[in-house]
RNA sequence: GGUCGGUUUGCCGAGUGGCUAGGCGACGGUCUGCAAAACCGUUUACACCAGUUCGAAUCUGGUACCGACCUCCA
């Protein structure tokens, strides 16, 4: 029972026993960015956790079909522009320059993050062909009408066949009638207030536009991602993930597109992945409670003492769970920077420590087995990173006493060790993707050097001159190396 | 106003009806020429008020506060 995957599915509202569609293989859509500005900290967040879950399944076993999108057309701003398009304008740049150039920017930074591409990363524009095609169908089957060139999704005929508009986001359909504002424009040609537009006519001077049977107009924002995971996933899928903030209209509309146009459910499992606050607050860009990823790394920020690396930031994202939402603050991140650098400093050590061979099963024995095991339980419980990761941080525990004599290798049978050098690679490396930035840095030159000076250094020591022994600690420090004396000589590492 | 979620030790954050998560910080120690680093140890909290229970921070109800969402030409 411990050792098989649940995860929470938003749908159902409790975690379920994970089971495929099809055995051995996950088919997994998640939601990608609007590529209109430069990706936000907060969707980061969101890949970033979903990385780790795609990553998890792959280490399980499973064949894995990820599909992440990018949206590039449809996403309208709140005066009704198309948020590419109104950008593009802005820069001076024509709509699929602008999102050429934030495709890139956004490639870039889940690159510096360490996530894995995904297997398929359709566009919306590229799949015009297919998203007029279903529109059709749902007009076909009478779950939506024409009106004026625009095309609404028919809310209450449908609920009145499947009964579940609203189901995911718990809302009611007759509630979402009583909040209709008056002031909403153009709601004339909905039936209700909560239908809503799958394709819409343009106004002339709309520039993303294209031929339809019902006008020269554009998709709806809903539509394309019930289009693309029907395209490479099939009708039904095992996992449709996103942030929470999409759960309601995104999801909510593009399971009733779905629905209305095969009539089955097209994911057994929703996943939602949780905001990001900083200083306890909701990032946003208008009352300048907000940081971008670059500005995180320089620390060019009032809201950051310094900066901090991506792989600090993502250690940090991993010291939660990610359907809670996470508090960013300066003081959380140093923390963050001190735990990441404790668990790689583990990493190193242990890449060098070898058992000589010989061990008996004693307590500590058990305790490590136990350990172990409970990692990887507590990732099969829905994700769990934080309790997962306190559990690696209790085998740097074992690999410190170790490394200082305080636990005999004695103690440990060698198949025990074996097994704490995979686990703590696998999890560290692999599933949760993080990597040492800081010894890839190093050349064979910065060696020489540096132990160079640790020899000077230690001459002038053994002579006692600690005024010339001080002065290279120092100025070595100062430049970002530190030296450490220990038992068996001078080490250094770069900070 | 509606829906959903949250309130955990100095900070960040897991979790469980009885069994000190973890990281950081702080304090003590080991090591050291002195440091730093590293390591070891200590640091026992769960918003408030009721209720259920042998026992609740964990379940139930209420209160307070916080957050997300509330539609696509708003």
């Amino acid at each position: 029972m411990k050792n098989k995957l649940t995860v929470y599915n938003s749908k159902a509202r409790k975690k379920e026993i994970f089971e495929p569609i099809h055995e051995g293989r996950v088919g997994m859509y998640v939601c990608g960015p609007t590529v209109y500005s430069e990706v936000h900290l907060g969707n980061v967040r969101t890949f970033v956790s979903f990385d780790i879950i795609y990553r998890y399944l792959l280490h399980l076993g499973y064949k894995v079909r990820y599909v992440r999108n990018i949206t590039d057309v449809g996403h309208l701003t709140d005066g009704g522009e198309d948020k590419v398009s109104a950008r593009a304008k802005l820069e001076q740049l024509e709509p699929m320059e602008l999102v050429q150039k934030y495709s890139n920017m956004f490639h870039e930074m889940m690159a510096i993050f360490n996530t894995k591409s995904p297997s398929v990363e359709p566009r919306a524009t590229g799949h015009l062909i297919e998203q007029i095609e279903m529109v059709k169908d749902i007009l076909d089957n009478g779950f939506a009408y024409e009106q004026n060139g625009s095309v609404y999704f028919d809310t209450l005929k449908f609920n009145d066949k499947y009964k579940s508009y609203g189901q995911l986001s718990g809302r009611k359909i007759d509630e979402l009638f009583s909040e209709t504002r008056d002031d909403l424009k153009n709601q004339d040609e909905k039936h209700h207030p909560s239908d809503f537009a799958i394709w819409m006519k343009a106004s002339d001077e709309h520039i993303m536009k294209w031929n339809s049977p019902w006008s020269v107009g554009f998709p709806g924002w809903h539509l394309e991602c019930s289009v693309m995971s029907t395209k490479y996933l099939g009708k039904t899928f095992d996992i449709h993930g996103g942030g929470n903030d999409l759960k309601f209209p995104h999801h909510e509309n593009e399971i009733a597109q779905n629905i209305g146009c095969t009539g089955v459910e097209p994911a057994k499992y929703w996943l939602h992945s949780n905001m990001l606050l900083m200083n306890g607050k909701k990032m946003s860009k208008s009352d300048g409670n907000t940081i971008s990823p670059y500005e995180l790394f320089t620390g060019d920020s009032p809201h950051v003492s310094k900066g901090y690396s991506p792989m600090v930031v993502k250690f940090f994202m991993l010291q939660s769970h990610y359907r809670s939402t996470m508090d960013l603050t300066d003081q959380a991140l140093q923390a963050a920077e001190k735990g990441y650098s404790k668990l790689m400093e583990a990493a190193k050590a242990l890449d060098k420590m070898q058992h000589p061979g010989n061990g008996n099963e004693t307590e500590n024995n058990k305790k490590l087995l136990t350990t172990i095991d409970n990692i990887i339980s507590d990732m099969n419980d829905d994700f769990n990173t934080p309790k997962a990761l306190a559990g690696v941080f209790e085998l740097v525990n074992f690999i410190n006493k170790l490394k200082d004599g305080h636990l005999k290798y004695s103690d440990i049978t060698n198949e025990a060790f074996e097994k704490l050098k995979e686990t703590f690679n696998q999890f560290v490396f692999d599933i949760f993707g993080l990597k040492d930035e800081v010894g890839s840095q190093e050349d064979g030159l910065f060696d020489g050097m540096a132990e160079l000076l640790i020899t000077i250094r230690n001459e002038a020591r053994a002579k006692k001159d600690w005024a010339t022994s001080d002065l290279i600690r120092d100025k070595l420090l100062e430049i970002g190396v530190q030296l450490k004396d220990g038992k068996d000589g001078t080490s250094w590492s770069r900070i």
